[in-house]
RNA sequence: GCCCACGUAGCUCAGUAGGUAGAGCGCGUCCUUGGUAAGGACGAGGUCAGCAGUUCAAUUCUGCUCGUGGGCUCCA
């Protein structure tokens, strides 16, 4: 008994298979639905579905459909064959090599002589659709790891017998959809007729096997989705993205600038960005004083010696600026811990002064390549607020907390989702196994006690101690590394730091380096991405604007600007002489929070109308009131903000 | 660094099949005193990224340099 569709109504028998339903015009979600019921939760065997595939424990066994994570990971990795496909029937010289599903579609990596751009995606789009209407079957077969080398050998695939000659198994699986037969573990769709809402995005060079010593090859992006309203939305998402785009909203929004042509990946703060960067700072400085922190800051050059001494004239050289003068060789500084350990050394500690907590705003510069960096996002000066706490080992499980805590209210504050890795003892390593399994025990428990889930990443650890790493993920869905939490068993062994115990003795400290926002200028970046450019109150750098009707209202307006500065609102005044239409568009554009309107009817009540950025109208209200409005207003971090603006 | 694309007015872009360039916004001056997303007129602004080469002639073609954008991790 085939599926039934009547209108609404769809009758699934048992046994029915996935192209049994696309042949009753079945779509993906609705075939969901459909099986949500019999088999619970959306799981379905397609095993039937699968030409030459006689199901059963060793065959493959799907159990999805095509809009759950792993139906789309299916999906996008047989449309990568099929675009595979349609680059060898359109460019007969293209070489196939790699071609997997990623997180919002897939690729195909092609060795070509000329690489591909984006003028020819239609003609390829358009095979793909071709071969994607004859939904032909795709059949896996098994062969023997000599027969298949021998299979791509004779079509001239050389990166495809590289593969295979690199892989362990006694036996590969290949996949056939018509004439094009690639090497692939699987699983795939039925047929290709499942590939209907797909798109080509973009072309890039990447290296065979993401390795610089090897050939670039010509990679084309794409996505896929199960349904075409599923891609569009997708598509919206990308153009929505766009516009939050923050190197597109700095310069709209005059927060800051660069000049490529003098100052490659370093950063212009114009005023307006500049405050937001200081309101920022000053809290931060603020709060690390409230939580027991010392601020220090040291110099930006330190001769040659002391990088040698630290290990990093050794090793991270390349990415360091150096200066000569008089014979005198100087490094610019990468990194602020060097200098917090000679003021720590600067004389004899008790354990009774521990933990010692230097934190600093910490400007540093580090020589990135050309090709990674990308408006505030990586630069190549930017300021850290970097600390480092020196403590005791039986302190540092406290520490770790208090800096998780940290971690937790600062994210909190600005509206951020984040997550937590913990990175455990590498194969080459420094220091002892006690260091290290106290130290990593302290991380642990510490994240537990604060109650933060977190995953681990075994062997993922610096050489020189474990540590904890934060992502929070931007408008664009990538993840960006921010806090970074490092326990250092060497510095303090290098620079000899000691604090003398209750026995008398000296002993050698823990050092933890720590940043939590990671560099200014990026988590600015980011910010400006999170929240479209529309900062809440308390950061915007002008929380409210007053706007004339006619020039009879401008000594008001100087009185009321007079009166709210006093009260410490950041506010400015536009007399100009244009129309009330042309100043109100204007200070919406700059996403100003508070509007406030001067006219007759204002004057005569000695207030003033309130309007909001996103359009809402609160009405006439007093200086006071307006004064308490704004001032709760900046109580309540990203209330009228953040996610919550939309573009007009 | 490597691959591809790109670099024209402050911004967003058009244009020149080789004969030194345009629009809109913005900016300036003047007119307009106007009630919640653009009132009008006039005007100023460009060594067409930089350096070389080919040519009678290069912003346009070629090469190099600088810079920008998308990528270069996610195992067939």
């Amino acid at each position: 008994m085939d599926i039934m569709v009547e209108g609404n109504s769809v009758s699934v028998p048992d046994g029915s298979s996935f192209a049994d339903a696309l042949k009753a015009g079945l779509s993906g979600k609705r075939f969901k639905a459909a099986v949500a019921a019999r088999l619970g939760d959306g799981l379905f065997d397609l095993s039937s579905a699968i030409p030459g595939n006689s199901g059963g424990a060793s065959a493959d066994i799907l159990a999805v459909t095509l809009d759950t994570p792993e139906g789309l990971e299916i999906l996008r990795h047989s449309t990568a064959h099929v675009m595979a496909a349609a680059v060898q029937n359109l460019f007969p010289d293209a070489k196939v090599t790699i071609g997997p599903a990623i997180e919002n579609g897939f690729y195909y990596d092609f060795d070509v002589k000329k690489p591909f751009s984006v003028d020819d995606f239609e003609a390829i789009e358009a095979e793909m659709s071709r071969i994607a209407k004859l939904a032909l079957p795709y059949t896996r077969r098994v062969l023997s790891r000599d027969e298949a080398v021998k299979v791509f050998a004779v079509k001239g695939e050389t990166y495809k017998v590289e593969l295979i000659e690199d892989l362990d198994a006694a036996d590969v699986s290949l996949y056939q959809i018509g004439d094009f037969e690639d090497l692939c573990r699987g699983p795939h769709l039925p047929n290709t007729g499942f590939v209907r809402a797909f798109k080509l995005l973009s072309v890039a060079g990447a290296y065979w096997r993401g390795s610089e010593k090897n050939k670039m090859l010509s990679r084309i992006y794409g996505t896929v989705f199960a349904e075409e309203a599923d891609l569009k939305k997708y598509l919206n998402r990308l153009e929505e993205a766009r516009k939050r785009d923050h190197r597109k909203l700095g310069r709209e929004l005059e927060l800051f600038d660069f000049h490529e042509d003098v100052a490659p990946g370093m950063v212009f703060w114009h005023p307006k960005g500049m405050l937001v960067r200081t309101i920022i700072e000053d809290f931060l400085r603020k709060e690390h004083l409230k939580r027991g922190y010392e601020l220090v800051q040291g110099p930006q050059l330190l001769r040659r010696e002391l990088w040698e001494k630290s290990g990093h004239y050794a090793n991270y050289r390349e990415n360091m600026y150096f200066t000569e003068i008089e014979g005198d060789v100087y490094g610019v500084k990468p990194m602020n811990c060097l200098a917090h350990m000679l003021v720590y050394g600067s004389k004899l500690r008790s354990y009774r002064e521990l933990p010692v907590r230097f934190a600093e705003l910490g400007v540093v510069h580090r020589h990135e390549m050309s090709g990674a960096l990308h408006g505030l996002l990586r630069v190549r000066q930017f300021t850290q607020d970097d600390a480092h706490i020196i403590c005791r080992p039986d302190q540092l499980e406290d520490e770790i907390i208090g800096v998780i805590t940290l971690v937790r209210d600062l994210f909190t504050l600005f509206d951020f989702s984040y997550k937590i890795a913990v990175s455990t003892r590498p194969e080459k390593c420094i220091g002892t196994d006690e260091d290290w399994e106290r130290a990593t025990g302290a991380l642990i428990k510490a994240l537990d006690k604060v109650g933060i889930q977190y995953t681990i990443n075994e062997g993922d650890g610096a050489f020189y101690g474990p540590k904890i790493d934060v992502k929070v993920t931007d408008s664009l869905e990538r993840e960006w590394q921010c806090s970074t939490i490092q326990c250092d068993f060497t510095l303090p062994e290098r620079f000899e730091l000691v604090y003398v115990g209750a026995d008398g003795d000296r002993h050698r400290p823990v050092m933890v380096h720590r940043a939590i926002l990671g560099s200014l200028e990026r988590f600015i970046g980011i910010l400006v991405e999170h929240c479209a450019g529309a900062f809440p109150a308390w950061l915007a750098p002008v929380q409210a604007r007053l706007l004339t009707v006619t020039e009879a209202h401008d000594e008001f307006a100087q009185k009321a600007k007079d009166a709210l500065l006093r009260a410490g609102i950041r506010i400015e005044a536009d007399l100009r002489n244009e129309k009330l239409g042309y100043k109100v568009r204007q200070a919406q554009m700059e996403k100003i929070p508070y509007i406030l309107v001067i006219g007759d009817k204002e004057l005569e009540a000695g207030g003033v109308n309130v309007r909001l950025r996103n359009g809402d109208t609160v009405g006439l209200k007093t200086l006071d009131e307006v004064k308490d409005i704004i001032l709760a207003d900046c109580e309540q971090p990203f209330k009228n903000g953040g996610m919550n603006y939309r573009f007009s």
